[in-house]
DNA sequence: CGATCGTTTGATTACGTTCAATCGTTGTGG
DNA sequence: CCACAACGATTGAACGTAATCAAACGATCG
């Protein structure tokens, strides 16, 4: 584990309460992996007895469909963490996670978080931030897909990722086209047309490039 | 508060582990209260300082657009709480809610519950459970919204009320069709046509009534 | 009885999927 | 180095599903 990975992860809640010992006790001999892209984490299914921590690269999770079918129900990146609830209900995962791209990430135990609750409360009150934090973002999602067209989806999606990169309208997408198109619930033709059709409010594409000529504007065709 | 009431609530986690005069001092105050029909509980932006618990009838969680339009995330009923995660983030509720049946509640105030947790620190693993099995829940909600099809969907959905109710097909519908087709996101119209095409698998509706004449062969169906 | 609300039914439209072909890039082996 | 597969992305045509708009129906309530 790399002194950047510690301050990242000293940096995270519920980490950066606990200080330096606490940490170090917590994941002890679990040295931070690297995982090349496309490298299964967990099954949905498994005994969940982990939580991870990315500080690098980006991971998906999803439900696996009896016909083989994938549904993407979120994308984690660095320095977030994924799975801290599975821990809590059945001990199982309920969903699958396989990383999209390389990267690095840590696994913390979970029976030493538990441990380490026990002896400070107030440690479960960043899990259960997280936790509504979350939830906060499944109902955003509920709502997208139960109320939007794919190309204000779509559009939001942009508009969302140029807030998290520069904010000055150039945007790289961060994984293949497929799978942006599965996390916001369309097929990869439709992500196609839909980023065709934005050209006539002024955003271009080439290759994994988009450019948005006008925030202005397509954030307020988002909120018609 | 009714001594059924009481032991409702000594039946449900975390109170349950509580003991009777931990509860007594959590909700000291408060009384249980009854809702009309239409009451508004709270609204999405609220600041978050109670959670509820749901003796008696039916509460819908929902997002208000700007165009006015609600899209309904969650249905609660007796004997569940909900909104116990929106205190630890951001203070503030993430949807609003609203009883749709009149019924009977309590709240339960957010800073105790903490100062209980800060003394019991295994009740915040009973906290945890429920936001687990709430992002489960809406992990199920959104495979279903991005993959399956409206009869299908309303198909689990009546699978799902038999087993909650006898189970031997004849369901009562708890709540008007038209917020079990936002529910399910979709406009009422579709909700209607669907449950007629359902009457070729043996499915009869009549006003709030609807009987599976074969449970079988509707699972099988869903699950095609 | 008439008014209102929720539900159903009908006709039409629009949207997104599906199936299929093409294109462009990348990577591989001859 | 080039030819050729392999993959991802794009484009096109046809279809199907669900939304929309509009009207009728039925129950409940004053």
């Amino acid at each position: 584990m790399t002194p950047s990975e510690w301050s990242m992860l000293m940096d995270m809640p519920p980490f950066e309460k606990m200080g330096r010992e606490a940490v170090r006790a917590l994941i002890r001999d679990r040295p931070s992996q690297s995982i090349a892209r496309g490298a299964q984490i967990f099954h949905q299914g498994d005994p969940a007895e982990t939580f991870f921590v990315i500080f690098d690269g980006r991971v998906k999770y999803y439900r696996q469909r009896e016909d083989g079918e994938e549904v993407v129900v979120g994308i984690a990146r660095e320095c977030e963490s994924f799975a801290e609830m599975a821990m809590f209900i059945g001990g199982r995962y309920p969903v699958s996670a396989q990383a999209v791209t390389d990267g690095r990430l840590i696994r913390v135990d979970g029976c030493a978080l538990r441990h380490a609750i026990e002896q400070r409360p107030e440690l479960a009150f960043d899990l259960m931030a997280a936790a509504a934090a979350q939830l906060h973002y499944l109902f955003d999602q509920i709502e997208q897909l139960k109320r939007r067209p794919t190309l204000q989806r779509i559009a939001d999606f942009l508009l969302e990722l140029n807030r998290e990169q520069t904010g000055g309208g150039e945007i790289a997408l961060p994984y293949g086209k497929a799978l942006i198109a599965n996390h916001l619930g369309m097929t990869p033709e439709s992500f196609s047309r839909g980023l065709s059709k934005l050209r006539g409010l002024g955003v271009t594409v080439e290759r994994d490039r988009v450019r948005i000529e006008d925030t202005e504007r397509l954030e307020n065709y988002v909120n018609d």
